[in-house]
Parts: structure tokens; C-alpha cells; sequence
DNA sequence: CGTTCAATTGATCAGCGTCAAACTAGGTGG
DNA sequence: CCACCTAGTTTGACGCTGATCAATTGAACG
């Protein structure tokens, strides 16, 4: 590993704080791997045998069952994911894929565990991240259970329009299928979904979104910081 | 405070390993309350000023948007609910009621995170939670998303059967509204979903739950560890 | 330039929600 | 102790949202 990886993991927020040692002691038994596309790093039901931090590219978390698959989350860099498992030491609950050519740097689950119980500050990030997450999957529940599908579209673009600076254009980070799935509805409905958002000024081509009146599409979409707020 | 209600919260997995000089801090802000039923206890979007520990009684914790309303979980003794909150000083992402009398201790939030920075064993023990927390709202997103309505109430009543010693023979512990809500359904759904199920051996009389062939009803719900098994 | 896969479009259908009404049970007061 | 009242539950009819299936268009990549 260079250098400069290790100074962009040692930058994250759930290390930043924690003791120089422990971090060393950390980092020497990690390793970079490169990844090519569409590769399933990890697989639901099986031990969790590492921390993953994505250095580079993108990964899905997917789940799946009998024979349905549904998109959880899409993971950019720099950052850790499936966190939970790794400390309680529990099977996977979902499985990731890389969407995109991926650096990921792997950490063995146990020296996790190890320094987590020896490192205070490690352990208050620890806490912190897991809160961040377990904050993020109920307002995602939320979305799903009261929202129409058309609502949860119109949201997600107000959100990403937000993350992209609140111009009214942005692109989509992924493809439309992920997207439908994430959202949970099928390709053929997100389709006319876009279309039953024109006229809110809703335009997407391929993967360009214009939203040209942002008051409109709220009035539609009603977005709620303790939903659609990332920070909340 | 009685002093067997501190015994009954400090044997609570989250405060078992804690400094007993930093409990005893803890418990000398706390103060118990005794609520009514259908008395909101918290109210979503709000700062969260206290963390709650239900000691009897049964709380729901339920989101709502747009005049639309959902049920999240139902709490029962002994346990926190609102941890997340708490630990990021952020406002609840929830709303909380009674759903009977109940008695409630409420922990000042400052108190918590306080204590929370200076106690190890204290904010390993908040992680264990809050990882649990986490991978079970993430089994709950799965579920939501991969299953229809009927197979929903198919391992619901799986997961309660398994609860309650595995007879074939409980009680629903909530309302059908409840529950129909928390599924995810409407009261009428459910209805029909308990009607669908009785060619697999399942009836339900009042709150009375029969499952007369177990693995009949499996080969219709699928049950999977890690949708269904709350300690996976 | 052709192959492959995503995205779109149309037609159809199933699951589930909505609305209205009847039924039932649990709690309350006479 | 019984009758009544209220609220939860069930049932039926109907309609909408969103899934499925099939075919076509479009775009990316070797």
C-alpha cells in the first residue's frame, strides 16, 4: 500500500482520532486489492472475515432473496462499509459487487474487533459511524413505506440536486436499472416514472437531469429533513 | 427510583460493564415516569433530550409524512429505544407513544453522551446496540423489498412462532392494525393475507394463532437467517 | 461495424389500497 | 349483570399503482 492510501484511511473519520499505533498496527495487516468490474467481493450469509474500505471505483450492496435481488446501497470512495458485521462478528447480511473497476483495501475483521476494544477513540467512531448508519436505513424505511414510488423519485432527484449544488443539473451517478432497484421499483417503472415527472419540470436525458423549477417539483415531492436530510 | 427498577436496567446488556461510580452518575439524573396509554412520548424532528428505557408497558415507535403514518417497532421491557438519537445528539428520526400504561425512565441525553465519552466499556456496549439496531432495520429494508404482503405475514408469524417455544400454538402480542402497519399492509390486507394462509395450516382466531404444519408454511415463506434471525 | 445490454414503450395483469358497510368484542355505565 | 357503545376487524366491490411480458429503440464497447 502507498503512502498516500494510507494517509486518505487514516483521513477518514472513523480512524482520525484513534491512536497512532493501533492505526499502524492496523495497517500492517491490510492489504489493496485491485478489482475488475461487476466482481462480488462479498457474499451474504458468509463470515465476516474483513472490513472493506473502497479506495477507488464504485461498490453495490446488494441482498437477495428467492431468486429477487434488490440494490441496498451504492458505496464511494473514501469509505468503509459493512462495519456492522465486522464488529459483532456476524455474517453478511448483504453482498457487494464492484459496478466499476475498485481499489479496496481489506482489513482482517479480527484485528478490527482487537483494537476496538483496546482503542477509545476508535470505539466512539465506531459509534458514530454505526449511528450514521442505523440513522440512514430507518429514513430509507421511511421513504419506502410512505412514499409512492413517483414521491421517492422525485425526492432522490431533489436530494442528488442538493448534493450537486442546487444548479437544477446534475448527472445520475448510476444506471437506471441500480437506480430502480435502490428505489425499489422495477426499469420499466422509474421509465414512466421520469415521464409523470415532466410536468413538475423534471427532465432526464440519458444520463442529464434538469430540474427547472425546484419550488414545483417540492411541492410534489415534499421533502423532509428527517427523511431526505443526510446530516439529520 | 425503586431501587429493584436500577438492578432491572443496570443488568441491561448497554450499562452490565460500565464503572459503577459512572452508572450511579447516569441514574442520579434519571427519573422514572408513569404514562397512560396513546400518550406520545417523542416526537420525530424534535432534539432528543433524553434517552428512554421502557420498564413496563409497550411503546410503538411509528414515522409519519404527509398524513401518512407508519409503524416502525413495537418496544417492550426492558429495553432503550432511541439510543442513535441520543449518541449523535440529533433529532429523532421517530415518533414514540404508549400503547398501554407503561412506566418509562428518561436518561438527559447530555448525561449519556457524557458518560458515553469517558467509559469504554459503556460505548462498546452503546456499538453492540447500535450494530444490533442496525442489521435489524437492515433485515426489515429486505424484507420489505423482496417479499410480497402474503409471505411478509408468513414469516412474521414464523419468527413469533419460533419466539414463543416453537408449539404452533401463540398469541399475537399487538393490534391487527399494528401489525398490518408495521408489515407494511393495510388492516384490510392483512385480513385477506391471514384468510391466504389458511390452506397452509395457519389460523388465527382473534389473537389466537395456530400454525398446524409448520413446514408446509415454510415451503410458502422461506425463511432465511438473514431476513429472520434476529441474533444472525 | 456489429454485438450486446440498457432503456423505453405498449399491453396486460396482479397485488394491494380505498371506500363503504356489516360484524364482533371489549369496556363502561346504568 | 346486562345492555349499550365504541373501536377494531372483517367482508365485498372497485380502482389504482406498479409488475410482468414482449418488442423495439438506443447506446456503449470491442
Amino acid at each position: 500500500m502507498k503512502p498516500a492510501d494510507i494517509l486518505e484511511i487514516k483521513s477518514l473519520k472513523l480512524f482520525k482520532d484513534m491512536e497512532t499505533a493501533n492505526f499502524d498496527r492496523l495497517m500492517r495487516g491490510a492489504y489493496m486489492q485491485n478489482f475488475p468490474t461487476q466482481i462480488e467481493l462479498i457474499t451474504e450469509g458468509e463470515p465476516s472475515d474483513f472490513l472493506h474500505i473502497i479506495v477507488s471505483g464504485v461498490v453495490e450492496l446488494f441482498a437477495t432473496w428467492n431468486r429477487r435481488e434488490t440494490t441496498m446501497a451504492t458505496i464511494w470512495p473514501v469509505s468503509t462499509f459493512i462495519l456492522a458485521a465486522t464488529i459483532k462478528d456476524a455474517p453478511y447480511l448483504m453482498s457487494a459487487r464492484t459496478l466499476q473497476k475498485s481499489r479496496v483495501v481489506l482489513l482482517p475483521s479480527q484485528d478490527v474487533r482487537d483494537i476496538f476494544k483496546i482503542d477509545a477513540a476508535f470505539s466512539r467512531a465506531v459509534v458514530h459511524d454505526l449511528a450514521q448508519g442505523y440513522r440512514t436505513v430507518v429514513k430509507n424505511t421511511k421513504d419506502l413505506k410512505l412514499r409512492s414510488s413517483i414521491e421517492r423519485l422525485a425526492n432522490y432527484l431533489l436530494r442528488q440536486n442538493w448534493r450537486a449544488g442546487s444548479t437544477g443539473k446534475f448527472d445520475l451517478k448510476v444506471e437506471k436499472r441500480l437506480l430502480a432497484s435502490y428505489l425499489g421499483m422495477t426499469p420499466e417503472n422509474l421509465s414512466r416514472a421520469i415521464k409523470a415527472l415532466q410536468p413538475y419540470g423534471v427532465t432526464i436525458d440519458a444520463i442529464h437531469v434538469t430540474i427547472s423549477d425546484v419550488a414545483d417539483l417540492e411541492t410534489l415531492a415534499k421533502p423532509t429533513p428527517s427523511i431526505d436530510n443526510p446530516y439529520h
